[in-house]
DNA sequence: TGTTGGCACTCGAAGCGATAGAGTGCTAAT
DNA sequence: ATTAGCACTCTATCGCTTCGAGTGCCAACA
């Protein structure tokens, strides 16, 4: 993108306006707000050249220009600058999230919570993508006949758990015996490479009936998998009804009706998460407008960071705005929980 | 209250009208719905009447009536008729309501959500009061040093755990004589009788270095405390802003909002609740309009029912919705997916 | 006494025209 | 390349009128 430098100001400037009053902004009242050295007039000519580029347009003909999507980008791209938060917000921050948890699902819940308030808007939270942690206990405990729990301690410092069912005639004896076999024969494997037949062979030499055996492993299977699922986490959903971007009834249940899918929005974020992975950037990933193919959320911008649980196991968090927001602050703002849920991942996960 | 029964039908009929149309009820289109053997002027006066008698009130002095709450409650109470629901709509519900379902968890969430598609408004449930269940099996499992898991099967089926921390040094053997000594005393107790009292002395004996224990103990008590904790679930808040009747963004704005807080909601059912306990109704809770005790709610109504996981142990399931809802309908419709819930409790806690 | 037809009155919703104001594009001069 | 000036455009808003559904009340009637 070619600009000299003042249109780099005015666009620049046109965002600024814009987020702050939520009005088209004209020649006119940037020079007002602003201290151009030259006349609106010129201003209108620079701001037919950026209409012509396609990076702000005019709602009709006689308005003045809003950002498009694209001069958005390129505000986020390359003409922004990032300014870390004031000690008083880190504070605030610092304090909302809570470092008496001791479950690592409970502070994600934690800083989820915190990343709405402190920005108003909907925040959100990919739980950590399990499959690349490995394996190191598995017990499975007999609740009553028919019925037990398996539990399963991961690398990551995470446990997870599922009742299941089971013959009823096995004793607490046999099951002891398959759980200890697919411990001793799993343990130390990453959850991805865990598959029914590893269950199965891990099972083997058990002696225990081979259908009676057969069941219980499948149900122990089917806990591993149950255990890499992925949860994500919403929050501030009401929020968006306070904007004025969504103060038409319309959008507004759009963009809820969407959000309210939990699972579209889950694989929305998993399907940026592989474009960021193999894009080597390892900061955030940015999505504004159109941008974003979701329906309904053609006015909001997308914004999630990587957090980590440990070096392999990572999750995401982020927000969902307004485009209409203050790009630099909302990404600090993230920045900065983010970091503080690293620091509290770390705590919870050393020995 | 003294209504001879014209005017009974005059008040069902408005009820009926504004329910389906959403528009004031005048004595003109009163007379044109319903085959009233009189004059829209004698109606005219019965209306008068109704209205003083605070049933019914006009939006402003030329237009026609509307139910008021008192209105609605007299409704419910006394003139409504509840049918069954086709089987084509049990049907439906008995499709969506999963049966492979192992965790009562899941199953509640599973019918929080159909009653949400069902009805169309927001569903919400709570989780099962367990203070009245009892312990059956509780073990505590090392993680890793410093970590243990303890783990709580309870008399309803139901299991609990959480993530303790527990002192550095403490080795497999010595947690396994205090999971098994609280196991052995406690086994049987309802967890409302368990206090940190009762837990301490249960793990007395052990041969494990007094302060060493105290502290076990102490996260053992807070892990059973933690189990008998309150969960809501909600499920469609979005359905609002599809309802003519929050149209308007500053009442969906403060409904939604309210609903945000889920902590307040579930106090308020929680008071509710107690209220039907001590009144000995064991059917539904019904609240109309102003009767709801919070914000932004006014022109809602609050239906829930009591679910039963065992004889003592029981949770609520509902709705929330526009006051001008047809509320025998969605009473049938609570009503049979709670009847579908209790049915699949019962499957999950019969050995 | 309960019911009815008639009538004057009320009030919000919808449609219309005029006006104001912010903004634009274009042209000609610097 | 920049600027002043001007004609033009489009929306938002205000006031005005009209329309219609609905009400309350009164006098007449069974």
């Amino acid at each position: 993108m070619q600009l000299d430098n003042r249109k780099k100001e005015v666009l620049h400037a046109i965002v600024d306006d814009y987020v702050s009053t939520n009005e088209p902004v004209g020649s006119k009242s940037l020079i007002e707000r602003h201290s151009f050295q030259v006349s609106s007039a010129t201003l209108r000519n620079d701001m037919a050249e950026l209409e012509h580029l396609g990076l702000i347009e005019k709602p009709h003909t006689s308005a003045g220009r809003i950002p498009s999507d694209k001069g958005y980008r390129e505000y986020v791209n390359s003409l922004m600058t990032i300014e870390e938060l004031s000690p008083k917000e880190q504070l605030e921050i610092e304090k909302r999230i809570d470092s008496s948890v001791n479950e690592v699902t409970d502070l994600i819940k934690n800083a989820t919570h915190t990343l709405s308030e402190t920005t108003g808007f909907v925040s959100l939270a990919m739980s950590p993508r399990l499959k690349k942690s490995f394996l190191k206990q598995l017990k499975i405990l007999m609740i009553e006949p028919g019925k037990a729990l398996v539990v399963m301690v991961l690398s990551a410092g995470v446990v997870k758990d599922k009742v299941v069912r089971i013959p009823n005639f096995l004793n607490d004896e046999q099951i002891m015996k398959i759980s200890g076999a697919i411990e001793k024969n799993l343990t130390g494997k990453p959850l991805d490479e865990i598959t029914l037949v590893t269950v199965e062979s891990a099972g083997k030499g058990t002696e225990v009936p081979e259908p009676l055996l057969k069941q219980v492993l499948y149900e122990a299977y089917a806990a591993i998998k149950q255990a890499d699922e992925l949860n994500i986490y919403l929050e501030g959903e009401h929020r968006m009804l306070n904007l004025p971007d969504f103060s038409s009834l319309g959008r507004a249940r759009d963009l809820l009706g969407t959000l309210s899918d939990s699972g579209m929005v889950a694989g929305y974020i998993n399907e940026m998460e592989n474009v960021r992975e193999h894009s080597g950037d390892d900061s955030f990933m940015i999505r504004i407008g159109q941008e974003i193919a979701l329906e309904g959320l053609d006015d909001c911008s997308f914004i999630t960071a990587t957090y980590n649980l440990t070096d392999s196991v990572s999750g995401n968090i982020g927000v969902i705005g307004p485009k209409r927001m203050l790009y630099s602050k909302v990404i600090s703002q993230i920045d900065f929980v983010k970091k503080k849920l690293n620091k509290e991942m770390q705590r919870l996960t050393e020995i």
